[in-house]
DNA sequence: TAATATAGGACTGACCTGGTCGGACTTCCG
DNA sequence: CGGAAGTCCGACCAGGTCAGTCCTATATTA
C-alpha cells in the first residue's frame, strides 16, 4: 500500500529527462517514451495531464515536443504526484466529499490528518531539480542494483 | 493517492479502542465493530490478521475476544499498517520481486527510495499511544467538523 | 499536401478492494 | 455430560480502479 500509481511513476521519470535536458531543449512524447520503455500512448497522456496542470509547455507541431513550464527547483514531486493522480488523500475522508460511514463516530481521522500532512511536507520538500541531480547520467547502474537487497531488510 | 486501505483504516480504529481500554480490557470483534459502524466479519478478518502478526492478542470463547499484545508505546501506526496492507511500497520495485519494465532504465529510482525512507519514518514515530492520547473519548466534534473544510485547502 | 507531433476520448482486461458466507473452535449452562 | 451460544477463522464473490490500447481530430512544419 500507500503505492503511487505508475503513471505518476512516468511523470517523474519525463520531468527528471526534461530537466537534465535543459530549459532549450524540447523533448517529443516518443522520445522519451522509447528511451525509457514506456507505452507511448500512456506516456503521452499522462504529459498531457502535466500541460494542463501547469507543469509542463507543449509545442504541437512536426517538430514539437515538451518542455518544463517552471524551473526544476521550483516543482516539487508532490506537485506531479497530485497532477496526474489527484490529491494525496491518505484516508478517504480527506479533501474530497466522499465522507465514510464510520465519520461521525472515528477516532482516528485527526491524527491521520497529521500523518497526511508530513507525508505532504516529505513530497514537498524533494524537488525535481534534487531528482535530476542525482545519478548524473544514467552510469552507476551496478552500484545501484547491489544496493537494492541491502535496503529490502527494512522496518 | 497514496491512500491506505480501509482495512487499515479499521485497523487503526480498533487499536486505539483496544489501548483506551487499557491492558485488562479484552474486548470482541462485535463489540468494536458496533461501536464503530464496521461491518462484523470484515473487522474480524483485520483482527485475525493482526492477530497473526503477533500485534494483537486473541482469546476465543463465549467470553473472548482481542487486547494488545505489547504497551501501544510499543506499536507504531506503519506495524498496524503494514501488519494489514503488507510493506510500504511507494513505488513497484520496492521490497518485492515485481520488478517493473523500466527497472534497468529507471533514473527516478534511488530518490523515490527516499522519499519511502521518510514517509515510513513518518509513520513509524507516531504509536498507538500517540493516537489515543488525541481526543479522549469521543467528544470534540464540531471542532473537528469545523476544521475539515479549511484543510481541504491544501496544495 | 504529406508527414509528424500533440490532444482527447472511448474501450478493454487484469488486478485489487471491500464485503459476505459458511465452518471450526471454545466456553458456558442445564 | 451434552447441547447451545458465542467467537474466531479461512475461503469465496462482486464492484471498482488502474494500466494499457485504439482511434480520431487538430496543429505545425517541410
Ligand atoms: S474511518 Fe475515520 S480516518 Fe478513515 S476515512 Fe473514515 S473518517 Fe477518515
Ligand atoms: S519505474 Fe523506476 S521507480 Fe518506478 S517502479 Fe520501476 S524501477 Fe521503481
Amino acid at each position: 500500500m500507500l503505492r503511487l500509481s505508475k503513471k505518476a511513476d512516468y511523470a517523474l521519470m519525463a520531468m527528471k529527462h526534461l530537466a537534465l535536458r535543459g530549459d532549450r531543449g524540447s523533448s517529443s512524447a516518443r522520445e522519451i517514451a522509447e528511451q525509457y520503455d514506456i507505452p507511448i500512448e500512456l506516456l503521452a497522456k499522462v504529459l498531457q495531464r502535466l500541460v494542463r496542470r501547469g507543469l509542463l509547455a507543449s509545442h504541437q507541431g512536426t517538430r514539437g515536443g515538451y518542455q518544463l513550464a517552471r524551473m526544476p527547483l521550483q516543482i516539487s514531486v508532490a506537485d506531479v504526484i497530485q497532477a496526474i493522480d489527484g490529491p494525496v488523500t491518505v484516508t478517504a475522508c480527506s479533501t474530497d466529499e466522499a465522507t465514510c460511514d464510520q465519520f461521525a463516530k472515528c477516532n482516528v481521522r485527526d491524527p491521520l490528518w497529521r500523518v497526511r500532512e508530513r507525508i505532504l511536507a516529505a513530497l514537498g520538500e524533494c524537488t525535481i531539480a534534487e531528482l535530476a541531480a542525482d545519478v548524473p547520467a544514467g552510469a552507476s547502474q551496478a552500484a545501484v542494483l547491489h544496493r537494492g537487497p541491502e535496503r529490502a531488510a527494512l522496518r
